[in-house]
DNA sequence: CTAATGTGATTAAACGTTTAATCATATCGA
DNA sequence: TCGATATGATTAAACGTTTAATCACATTAG
């Protein structure tokens, strides 16, 4: 009724032998006999002795804590990497902080500063579109794209965007339509870039909803059926929500999908199987780019033993692009035969 | 170049004065003279003073940090309540450290003592379906269903689901089928056992999801045409996501939303107002919730003052059910007009 | 004039851990 | 047998903060 929770000292008195054997003990640093090892091991979990994370943090200087910046809710991928990042730090044996740059751009440099003012260890940040991340003392990994300035790792978004489009191209589609949501995205740009890369044979043209929402109001039609009446037969999408939105758009103007129209996403969202028809879509690696970001961030902290005022350098991975992996179901099919809306199409 | 952060001492060398004093005037706590604790202040931040965490941690024994432990992924609010947890716990001056209770079952209670061992204050959970949290001495505020044991706070699903079947049944609808996911969750239940209240008067049935992936493996079809054309007019779904499963099933089956059916879901997940026809659904009033859930908490946590062993006795919230939002979209319109499909449902 | 009161600041201890430095004892080589 | 070396454990300081206890001094009351 007492014992409000064991400490060392404690634990040594329990025992008889001093603070220092059951910190070196528990640790396995100093040296000291085995069998008193185990003992005091045993004595240890016997008693339930948990280790104050307060008091070693602010002998060691580390706090074992992580901090993780996501942009506002409306990426869809959040709660994956959100989860994947918290598993590869777990098992590393950090805890994870998190924060949201939310609403005004500048959230995302304040999130940052609060996570260093709560003393954790590093920072692993999707930044927001447009933003910069600033440079501090604490090491920062970046996941964006591999051509972001500063990017630790990524998913290689510029080949999934070539192996869609490969597929799309190889089942005779000559009109793909790409979606895109907002053009200062970089990972939206390296998809879309990567789609064309592979489409220099078929007539393109790239729509992006923020635009067309800027006009007609968020949650407009994008006009999907007239690019169908036009010749249109792929619709490519960078995201998996676009892909949904086109998919229900077409739908409900009486186009049936695959047969008169394919539509392909990003990212393999939960629902993207369950959906009719379910979607082609590409599925990053977010298991290992967890892994790589936190191997190179830990390692960063790990050789930043000195505690001086230069910035941290960039947090650089084994692996700066990891490839996306193209799953194949039902969304997409071959280009429908010639003789629908020919009479649209033959001009071109 | 030499400074890497300043601290009390720090500070009060260069001012001058005592490291109690310094502490005192960054506090407001003890007594000094007004424009000292000004001078104090000014230099605190001109020189950057940024307290240290893991001191004040050891000596308060709080650590400032809130503990979130989330069900697995499949959760599609997930986004949601962790930021909305974020955003109130930030302004109360709480950091939130994630915990997944992923995978297997007792994953939770797992995730629950990995937080407390990381000196979590408190802890905020959306239990797993089937599962009862732990007592213990760090207080718990659960977030789940009204009637769940030892529940803080949550959505009135129970009213929802009245509220989006009285819509239904105003629109007409003679035949509901119900179309829920799991049978052991409450949430589910509690949303279920609401559409039924107000559906008296009209016939219904109620399908479960996993028990038909069960039988016909994940993603199998759900048969609603069939069901459509045994006089079933309306589908009301536990959760946004199998409401857009029912919307494209139906889709591509060539029945027209909502002309000749209507489908309702629950929780206003972002991309329910951008499908074709947008969703009608039900909002959870989540920034209410979050601030009623850490209200509760962070009183439990202070009034914590004694640290004996005993648990802490369930964290209650001032209101324990918070009204859902009935968004009207166009998924759901009157039931189609006598005839059409007449002569399967006259038996009934 | 002395004692009581108040004001503004300081002293010192404590939180629980890690770790370099030290110490006592035993082992070994010569 | 004596000094050198291992071995196994202890001592003591330090991390940065908070806070109760104390102190020096001035003001006021009796």
């Amino acid at each position: 009724m007492k014992p409000s929770r064991p400490n060392l000292s404690e634990l040594a008195r329990h025992l008889g032998v001093s603070i220092a054997t059951v910190s070196n003990a528990l640790s396995g640093k100093g040296r000291l006999s085995p069998e008193l090892a185990r003992r005091i091991r045993d004595a240890a979990d016997k008693l339930g002795y948990v280790p104050s994370q307060a008091g070693r943090a602010l002998r060691t200087g580390r706090s074992g804590v992580l901090g993780l910046v996501l942009p506002d809710i409306g990426n869809p991928l959040y709660p994956e990497i959100a989860q994947e990042i918290e598993r590869v730090a777990t098992g590393a044996g950090y805890g994870v902080l998190i924060a949201n740059s939310r609403d005004e751009i500048a959230a995302q440099d304040k999130a940052i500063f609060q996570l260093i003012e709560r003393g954790v260890d590093g920072i692993v940040i999707v930044p927001r579109r447009g933003t910069t991340v600033p440079e501090t003392r604490c090491p920062i990994a970046i996941i964006d794209t591999p051509t972001t300035p500063r990017n630790t790792v990524s998913a290689d978004h510029f080949a999934g965007g070539a192996e869609v489009a490969g597929h799309l191209a190889a089942l005779g589609h000559g009109r793909v339509l790409l979606i895109g949501d907002d053009p200062s995205s970089n990972v939206q740009n390296a998809r879309i870039s990567g789609m064309r890369s592979k489409l220099s044979g078929v007539e393109t043209e790239t729509i992006w909803i923020v635009e067309l929402e800027a006009r007609h109001g968020k949650g407009c039609a994008l006009g999907l059926a007239d690019w169908r009446k036009r010749g249109f037969t792929a619709f490519a999408c960078v995201s998996d929500p676009h892909a949904l939105r086109a998919l229900t758009e077409l739908q409900s103007a009486g186009i049936a999908i695959p047969a008169e129209a394919s539509i392909t996403g990003f990212d393999n969202l939960q629902w993207s199987s369950f959906i009719s028809p379910p979607l082609t879509t590409l599925k990053m690696n977010m298991p290992e780019i967890a892994t790589l970001a936190l191997d190179a961030l830990v390692e960063a902290i790990q050789s930043r033993e000195t505690s001086d005022d230069t910035p941290s350098p960039p947090v650089t991975a084994r692996k700066a692009a990891v490839p996306m992996e193209l799953v194949i179901r039902r969304s997409s099919g071959p280009a429908p035969s010639a003789g629908f809306s020919q009479e649209e199409s033959k001009h071109a």
